[in-house]
RNA sequence: GGGCGAUUAGCUCAGAGGUAGAGCACUACCUUGACACGGUAGGAGUCACUGGUUCGAUUCCAGUAUCGCCCA
């Protein structure tokens, strides 16, 4: 910051904002050493997809875990906020694929190998564009901790953890239904898939008795499905056992149409009797509700589709047609064939694979799977202990949903069909199966190929006699999330357990992350490092001590932002129109209990946001008052001018210092707990209001010493004046401080202003101000508030008398009843001299007569001013404003206590405090009374 | 269908068993020696609805409605 005179009357953050995130990058100021002193604190940051770009939903989450470390690190914490990302195996190979497809490419045409390393090489040249984007936020993580999932380090993490889960049994290889991709020709988790509603149809459809008609004449069942391409699989009909309408027909046989299979009817207690005609096709190869009725009663499995989608061999006639063509296909041939009954439109939910955008198929495959009911058994357990490792979850109810999701979970598919991610750790065997892989082909699992090829020639002789023992690793890779499972520990160094970060940092001391991420990332991270122990001591093994779950940002329509809506809102834009503090402080301030989603207005138009603007004006009001400070400090730092003088202060200073007091305690509180709304909403008060309207306006008169001074009087005005400054440059340090967390830009730059302090300073790493447990008196802060109640009062009055605003009052009379309140405005009888434009202010006990005075009546102070000229209707108008006032008052006080019930059983000082309002009430009506009576 | 959350000023949201708050927007005046990204003053609400508990409910409880999210 230059000096004073050449400082500009507006605050551009652009400039200042780099040259404070270069400052702290060079000074590395960020990078703790794990040996160094201090309490550790640690947050490992949720890292964003390599592919991505800056969003909202990382604005928010950004803004909140900088808003707590940097807290934490002014309280002398040693904190490691650790950055990174993660390499999305699905995303990125998707945009590789397309890249390669407009290229008249595949990957397969270019080979395991080539493709991996133009992933890389994509990865060297896009993937840093998020960092990029997190370092215009004013990040304070330790970039040389940045870490990727693909990392070397951290792919051992996974290796070892692979390994490790499948030794204690966690991990097996089997045939189960999965969520298949035909689009991305991978199997996908469970939650990566997301149901959507859609409008659909329902077909029903006869199945004929194959052995004719009963005796009542029954020739067929009737079926309904959203999905007649499914029916070729058909291996049964299932009715619900308490379906009188069926009864009799359990245990026949149906002929299934267009195949011609014999297909038995079964009674499942799964079947809703009320959905469709309660008769369920079953294909159990395709339906994972189907899936168990067919594993309840036997039922043969056929796959009647291929993994692009398209109908296989099993399909018969239909072979070779996709999944929709064939449903049309299927449809016409039923209804060209009779057995077609009926279509209803029918709107229901169809699972959607989150990154191919088309329905997902459940496909009979073999994968890898994480055994997840021990792991989260354990997690479980934790919960339900109050002394145990559980996570503390902010808001609390979020801890429901964790437990609801740990219990009845299934098991976790974590292969993937794809080549970008971290490659199975299993070695197929094939020398016992010919050189194939198959289903059936035995392996090993190892931490590397020789490891792999020692384990497998010590089980296996190599198929013949004289043959060698032949492996080949699985050419899958493992879920993303899989790596993400691991976030905490791997990036602190697991699984080498002499990492000294690991050891000062973990448990990481909280989570900070979205409500929508709880299952894909919470409970697996909780679980993972359930089983694998990180520390290798035990408990506490819960991975943080804190999750703190936010909410999403939404758009301006309370939609949910989403890239496929397109109603995403960039916070790089709002960033350069405001600047990176405007944007942080006006998300926090919006964030009131914490979980609850934000809504940040927009224009789209003008691409302006009314609550981000409010932050930048805040930013700008900082400015000024900082300006205005050393415009008038007389060229003192706060470390010259030193701590004010007690026994110098006047009243105001003595309010303003026990405000700054209670503030720090309320903000230091409302940031150890979450509370940052509240902190960032408070500390925005307290600047504005208490600071910047009152303290400065009131420092004014005492700042400028006038030139025409001289002897005993100036060297008192002097004295004043050097009180002031200490008063006003305390408060602004302390502020600057406390703001810190949450503008880091601004603050840095104006207390190097301040302070005259050398760039090498920083205010990122000064201890937060000390508690000035003396300075607080709570009486005083009653009062001074009654005193400015008193001067607004005043003030208005001058406005009622239709004052110009130059123009003086002759006398500002004030009479209060409490003694303690006429002190303190008599001390500020100069302060209300100038805020009220009065030539004289006079304080009384009881109220002087000053006939054909404008009058204010609040509580027990009357305020009158006495102005040259008299404006009759505006007296009357005020006096007849104030007696409505107290007369409404006096009407609801009296109703109540005229209630018996409320004087037996209200409590005595409730009743007191009634009666004592309502003397006051009538006390001001009757002098608004009488004056309105004296003016005739 | 199950669960969770929301409903308070024109807008975005706080709040608390005892007479309703902020910011923005609005109105009037003001370019005053920090700041017009500003100042001073002002207007503005049946606290979604219906019951219950209570001396007293906008606040606690139950139900209803609307909206949103998650899970099936």
């Amino acid at each position: 910051m230059s000096p004073a005179e050449a400082l500009p009357k507006i605050y551009d953050p652009l400039g200042t904002e780099a040259r404070w995130q270069q400052a702290w990058e060079q000074q590395a100021a960020f990078h703790p050493d794990p040996q160094a002193p201090g309490e550790p604190f640690c947050v490992v940051i949720p890292p964003p997809n390599v592919t991505g770009s800056l969003h909202m939903g990382h604005a928010f989450n950004t803004a909140l875990i900088d808003t707590i470390v940097r807290f934490q690190r002014l309280r002398g914490k040693n904190v490691l906020c650790l950055p990174g990302t993660d390499h999305a195996s699905i995303a990125v190979q998707t945009i590789l694929e397309k890249q390669l497809k407009a290229e008249g490419s595949s990957k397969e045409h270019l080979g395991r190998e080539a493709f991996l390393e133009r992933a890389w090489a994509w990865k060297a040249e896009s993937g840093g564009t998020i960092v990029a984007q997190l370092r215009r936020l004013g990040y304070s993580v330790d970039w040389q901790r940045q870490r990727f999932t693909l990392d070397a380090q951290l792919n051992t993490a996974v290796v070892e953890a692979f390994v490790r889960l499948h030794d204690q049994g966690l991990i097996y290889r089997g045939e189960y239904l999965v969520n298949w991709c035909p689009a991305s020709g991978s199997a996908v988790s469970d939650l990566e898939v997301e149901m959507k509603e859609v409008d659909g149809f329902l077909w029903h459809f006869r199945y004929p008795l194959a052995s004719g008609p009963t005796a009542d004449g029954t020739t067929h069942l009737e079926v309904a499905t959203t999905r007649p391409e499914t029916l070729l699989g058909d291996t049964g009909v299932a009715v619900n056992p308490s379906d009188q309408r069926y009864a009799a027909l359990v245990g026949q046989t149906l002929s299934l149409p267009l195949v011609g299979r014999l297909i038995p009817i079964v009674a499942d207690e799964h079947v809703d009797p009320g959905f469709g005609t309660g008769c369920v096709k079953v294909t159990p190869a395709h339906d994972p509700n189907d899936f168990a009725i067919g594993q309840r009663h036997g039922l043969p499995l056929i796959t009647v589709m291929a993994k692009d989608g398209s109908m296989n061999a099993a399909a018969g006639r239909f072979e070779g047609l996709d999944r929709f063509e064939a449903r049309k296909a299927v449809v016409a041939a039923m209804e060209a064939e009779g057995f077609l009954v009926k279509v209803e439109p029918h709107r229901h939910a169809v699972p959607y694979s989150d990154r191919g955008k088309v329905p997902v198929e459940p496909l009979l495959s073999t994968q890898w799977f994480v055994r997840t009911e021990p792991l989260a058994s354990r997690c479980r357990g934790a919960l339900a202990n109050p002394a145990g490792a559980a996570p503390q979850f902010v808001p609390e109810r979020w801890s429901k949903v964790y437990r609801d999701w740990l219990t009845d979970i299934r098991d976790w598919c974590i292969s993937r069909q794809l080549w970008w991610g971290h490659r199975i750790p299993a070695w197929f065997v094939v020398s016992e199966t010919a050189g194939e892989i198959t289903d059936s082909t035995p392996y090993v699992v190892a931490r590397d190929q020789a490891e792999a090829l020692a384990k497998a020639e010590a089980q296996f002789s190599g198929g013949s006699p004289g043959q060698p023992v032949q492996i080949e690793q699985d050419p899958d890779v493992l879920d993303t999330w899989f790596s993400s499972g691991l976030w905490p520990f791997s990036t602190l160094g697991w699984p080498d357990g002499a990492a000294l970060d690991l050891a000062k940092w973990y448990p990481t001391s909280v989570l900070v992350t979205g409500f929508d991420i709880i299952f894909f990332w919470v409970a697996r991270m909780t679980m993972l490092a359930g089983v694998l122990d990180p520390r290798g001591v035990g408990e506490p093994w819960i991975p943080f001590a804190d999750v703190y779950i936010h909410g999403l940002v939404r758009d301006e329509q309370n939609r949910k932002m989403s890239k496929s809506a397109g109603n995403g809102i960039d916070p790089l834009l709002l960033i350069e129109r405001y600047g990176a503090d405007a944007l942080r402080f006006a998300l926090v301030r919006e964030v009131a209990g914490a979980g609850q989603d934000i809504r940040l207005d927009y224009d789209r138009k003008t691409d302006s946001s009314a609550t981000v603007e409010g932050a930048r004006n805040f930013a700008n009001k900082l400015w000024n008052a900082s300006r205005f400070a050393l415009m008038n400090l007389g060229g003192e730092t706060p470390a010259s001018l030193g701590d004010p003088d007690p026994a110098q202060l006047q009243l105001a200073d003595r309010w303003i210092l026990s405000r700054l007091a209670r503030v720090n305690q309320e903000t230091a509180e409302r940031y150890g707990n979450y509370g940052l709304g509240e902190a960032a909403k408070g500390l925005y008060e307290f600047a504005w209001n208490e600071v910047c309207d009152w303290t400065i306006e009131l420092l004014k008169r005492r700042l400028h010493v006038p030139a025409e001074l001289e002897g005993a009087a100036r060297e008192a005005a002097l004295a004043d004046q050097r009180s002031a400054r200490q008063v006003l440059a305390k408060v602004l340090n302390e502020l600057l401080l406390m703001l810190h967390p949450l503008m880091p830009h601004l603050t840095e730059e104006l207390w190097h202003g301040l302070r005259g302090a050398p760039i090498e300073t920083l205010l990122a790493l000064q201890p937060w101000p000390a508690l000035d447990q003396a300075a607080l008196d709570s009486e005083l802060e009653e009062l001074f508030a009654e005193t400015i109640e008193l001067i607004r009062m005043a003030r208005n009055l001058r406005a009622t008398g239709g004052l110009k605003p130059g123009q003086k009052v002759s006398l500002v009379a004030i009479t209060t009843s409490r003694p303690e309140l006429q002190r303190v405005l008599e001390l500020a009888v100069p302060d209300i001299e100038v805020l009220v434009k009065a030539e004289r202010v006079e304080v009384f006990s009881s109220m002087p007569e000053l006939p054909r005075s404008l009058m204010g009546i609040s509580g027990s102070a009357q305020v009158q001013l006495q102005l040259p000229e008299q404006d009759l209707a505006a007296l009357r108008s005020r006096l007849e404003k104030d007696l409505a006032k107290a007369e409404k008052e006096i009407a609801g006080l009296a109703g109540r206590l005229a209630n018996p019930n409320f004087a037996d059983k209200a409590p005595a000082e409730v009743v007191a405090e009634c009666q004592a309002n309502l003397a006051e009430a009538q006390a001001q009506a009757q002098l608004a009374q009488q004056r309105l009576a004296d003016l005739g």
